[in-house]
DNA sequence: TTTGTAAGTCAGCACTTGTTTACATCGACC
DNA sequence: GGTCGATGTAAACAAGTGCTGACTTACAAA
């Protein structure tokens, strides 16, 4: 019936069980998926292309074809992570409600998709293009937040107030990467939504209080 | 720092190949030294050994021949960053103490000794006893600050604090590692003490107000 | 001086790793 | 069928990269 191709099964968690024999846009999905995940959790240089191949069900070479090099695939993936957190789904106008958006991006397990979005934003590659997505990427979602925890947006670019957004950015981070080490610290490592809730809001209530002139 | 070590010539270009002091523990503290620093700030899989050594003005030969591998020279630095992070200098018993303290560790340059022992925390060899040096070490840090914060020790190792003084030790490295990243993010990176005595000082309260069962 | 030993040097092996090159295969269109 | 471009595969290349073992040198005891 189906000339199945075996050596293009891919994923155990992927369900494209259908025979995807040439299709180049689905390949480049595949790496970019692979690599995020790599790159987050190993950090640049400790990646192998061929680990990435290898996760992602295909050739080691189609890494060069479809991305030039492994530097080409890891911009690749930070592209993605910043469409991704740069997504301003909703209007986030709470502190409650940032509190909670935040809570929900850092616990979660230490390889899903969010906590890998952040991680993917501290590993560098030495280059200086893949630096310059990492570093407005960063800026852009302290500035969300500072926005989303009430601050007018023309006030919210104050350098003070950037520079607490930014520790509280630094927080979150921070949070993510001991989560995902492999030193296993607890009771951060297991914590869950539940248990961080509490600390993270008094940490973000405490940087980003609510406007001044406004409410309060 | 250390007293200068007499008829090393090391630091400058290395043009003088022939007067190597033939001291065992200088060089391997010049060793240690380098590794440190090239650990901490490259990350381990990209620090060469090769670089230690030429940083260190020293053969390459001779990190295998003191410390048997790449992984023993960074367990060997790993052990200088904990004995030095665990030295409770002095009863530090006040929260104000514990803030100042802590702005003190964070700022600084990016290649400062403080930073570069935080970060080397977080740089991780896939190796287990180094991983196990770093587990014992964050949990031993974090215990400090809670303690320090005003916490009588037997209350300090309840869960919940211990996840705060975690979450606190969190923003600490997040800060370090965003500083110390090559993507400079303003004003962070360049933010003095005195910018971040400020939202450090709400972030530590806010997460270890001083123990409420006693004084206050 | 001779000799023993610790400290340091040197060349290169064995292996990894990103990349490239040459070839195979599929799908479509004439 | 036959050609051809797109896709995928396998092998190999070139530049590292950690590590080793034989060798040399300084220092001091005998």
């Amino acid at each position: 019936m189906s000339p199945d191709s075996p050596s293009l099964v891919v994923g155990d968690d992927d369900l494209e069980t259908t025979v995807r024999s040439r299709d180049a846009g689905a390949t480049r999905q595949l790496l970019l998926t692979a690599g995020r995940r790599r790159f987050a959790q190993d950090g640049y240089s400790s990646t192998k292309v061929r680990d990435i191949a290898s996760d992602a069900g295909v050739n080691v070479a189609l890494i060069n074809r479809y991305f030039g090099s492994k530097e080409g695939l890891f911009e690749a993936c930070l592209a993605t992570a910043r469409d991704e957190l740069g997504r301003t789904d909703d209007a986030t106008t709470s502190l409650d409600n940032l509190v909670e958006k935040t809570t929900r991006q850092i616990s979660g397990p230490p390889n899903g998709e969010r906590t890998l979005m952040l991680l993917l934003l501290l590993r560098s590659s030495g280059d200086e293009g893949a630096d310059r997505i990492r570093r407005n990427t960063l800026r852009s979602f302290a500035e969300q937040m500072s926005v989303a925890a009430g601050w007018a947006p023309e006030s919210a670019r104050s350098d003070d107030l950037m520079l607490r957004a930014q520790v509280a950015l630094s927080t979150m981070l921070g949070i993510a990467l001991l989560r995902a080490s492999s030193t296993g610290l607890e009771p951060l490592t297991s914590a869950g939504a539940g248990d961080l809730e509490g600390p993270l809001s008094d940490v973000i209530r405490a940087l980003l209080e609510p406007p001044p002139g406004r409410g309060a």
